[in-house]
DNA sequence: TTGTACGCGTTATCAA
DNA sequence: TTGATAACGCGTACAA
């Protein structure tokens, strides 16, 4: 679809339908006897008004139901309080989370948000940023689902100056501050604690690498094995996507492999990918982590209670929210608040699926 | 916080930062050496425009980038295509599924939706509600976390004329429609279903009793001890919040009780109660299900999953968001949409925490 | 202290 | 086929 057509057809509706019944300043101010001016200073607290009409004003305005019309302020002023947010998947219980950190910082400085789930279509998503532009957001929280390697339109809309913060899921080096986690380090440390178990064929189940988290984590799984001198065989390192089906189909094009070279113990870029690889695993018969050990990423809320409880690195979630939105609203009240990309530190969390 | 005084001040922006960059229709008008109207009738593929004329303006739209004004528009056709969804709880796994629901029946519509959090807190409920009405959003879709009895507030908004769908949580008899589900046909089956297993003494671990499902799931119960003649004990009746650790506290309530009269078996509102439950049993060395079993409602992610895989009534959350969004979008485009209360049907998950 | 005039970006309406 | 004008609700700037 394109940037300047328009879907939305306002001829369909008649006066009628379009008759809201909100009170305006107009009404209040007739009913008053004064100007609509002075009704104006009166609902946002100004100096320079009588006592006595304020009073009066107040009051019919209470009386008559009176809303400040949030959509005419926005046509003059240019600010929306409003702050569109992108995620990928709303069913991923990290996402949530975040959300829940977003809110308790734009809630604050009173900014609504605009939630869409992008279910990792990054067609919906260049719809949606549209629409959001459309919308006239102040800014553009994002964690991307990139199915395609063609930034530009990412580019286009940091060119353009709307602020856009990417969180967890970022595009490097495209001049937008990016939250996240010591993706690397953690990777690269959890991929050493199965190291100590001593196992040498460990592989990977990558996400897309070319999303930051996709590419950092794949580089601290490389950098353990590399640190450690251990063979690093092309063939145990499966690329596919993010959610549980994605890893179920990765972990059994690693069983479809030859029985001999077949790893000891996997390492899948987060929670829901290991989930999905053990029940392949299990449905293969094998026992884990006794047959094929494996580790996560996230702390998935699900993580401790499943049937062999998932080693994984914890994520502050709410924190990367939080952090997220805050970055975001300097960025918007603040002409040169710098652009940054912020790790937040994460937890090792040893279970039992690692062979502990 | 008043519903008409105004928190955001506008006159802290200097005309710098105000500047947007947007492009508008008079640019591009001026660009092309048109009217605004005749880029108006092109940008919205309406007819009389001559060929020639459309292509030139089409062209200069989309070499300066011109994204049309939501907001001009939204001003003029008292329309937002903006949707205000109001939940209590983004961590209980419900509701992302909710969401995800929403966002489907919504996003064909070319709506967009403002999610709030509200954490069970009744006051930021209102003052979000306040918010989306200044907002102008076309409608509502809550699930309020009654923590009062004063639903003036709500009256005041349904008189108003603002299009309101309740799911999940709703207030009955208010003269909104309500999407939820066979709340007290569900409750007194699971009920039954614990009655099957012979224990006689089941207590219940109520949510508050004025929101739908608390009255609903609590006279499910009441009617299959009655049903089956059993005695009702109000002592074994504890009411509580909606979530763990309400639930732990009130299982730990019950255990407070002489153990002469503890339950054997206990009805849990939902699942997130029934965990805080059942770590407080398992906290007093207690055995689940065979000193105390015990069974759910919502069927969380986590329910099969739990030391003691949980018996719990499965939900179809994201048919509840998608029908609530499409009768809300239905109410709102339609002036006769007449008010229902809907009850979509659940389905009883036997695991082993009831005994079976 | 209060009011008038204008502009924000868009569209409906009517005239050319 | 095109354009001029008014209106949506509000706030700034300035005048009274």
């Amino acid at each position: 679809m394109s940037t300047i057509t328009n879907k939305i057809n306002y001829q369909q509706m008649d006066k009628e339908s379009r008759r809201t019944g909100n009170i305006t300043l107009k009404e209040v101010a007739e009913a008053v006897g004064v100007s609509t001016m002075t009704v104006s200073r009166v609902i946002n607290n100004r100096p320079n008004v009588d006592e006595k009409t304020r009073k009066k004003i107040l009051e019919a305005a209470k009386k008559m139901g009176y809303t400040p019309n949030h959509v005419a302020k926005s046509l003059v002023s240019s600010r929306t309080y409003t702050i569109g947010v992108i995620i990928p998947e709303i069913s991923h219980s990290f996402f949530p989370e975040v959300v829940r950190g977003i809110e308790e910082a734009t809630n604050n400085k009173n900014y609504q948000i605009f939630l869409t789930n992008t279910s990792d279509n990054f067609g919906k998503e260049q719809k949606v940023l549209n629409a959001l532009r459309s919308k006239r957001v102040d800014g553009i929280l994002v964690s991307s689902s990139l199915t395609t390697d063609d930034f530009s339109f990412y580019k286009l809309i940091i060119k353009s100056g709307l602020p856009l913060v990417f969180f967890d899921r970022g595009i490097e080096d495209i001049g937008a501050s990016c939250i996240g986690v010591n993706d690397k380090t953690a990777s690269r440390q959890i991929t050493e604690h199965l190291i100590s178990h001593k196992y040498k064929r460990i592989g990977y189940l990558s996400g897309p690498k070319r999303v930051s988290i996709g590419k950092e984590r794949f580089n601290g799984y490389i950098e353990a094995m590399t640190r450690h001198n251990l063979e690093i065989d092309e063939r145990l390192i499966i690329e596919n996507g993010f959610n549980e089906k994605c890893g179920y189909a990765a972990m059994n094009e690693l069983l479809a492999l030859p029985k001999e070279i077949w790893p000891r113990a996997v390492v899948a870029v987060n929670d829901p990918v290991a989930f999905g690889a053990m029940d392949a695993i299990r449905e293969a018969g094998l026992s884990i982590p006794n047959d094929i050990a494996i580790v996560g990423f996230t702390d998935d809320i699900r993580a401790k209670l499943v049937a062999c409880p998932l080693t994984t690195v914890q994520q502050p979630a709410y924190e990367v929210g939080k952090k997220a939105a805050s970055k975001l609203i300097r960025t918007i009240e603040n002409k040169d608040e710098p652009v940054e990309t912020v790790e937040l530190i994460t937890k090792l969390v040893i279970r039992k699926s690692c062979g502990c």
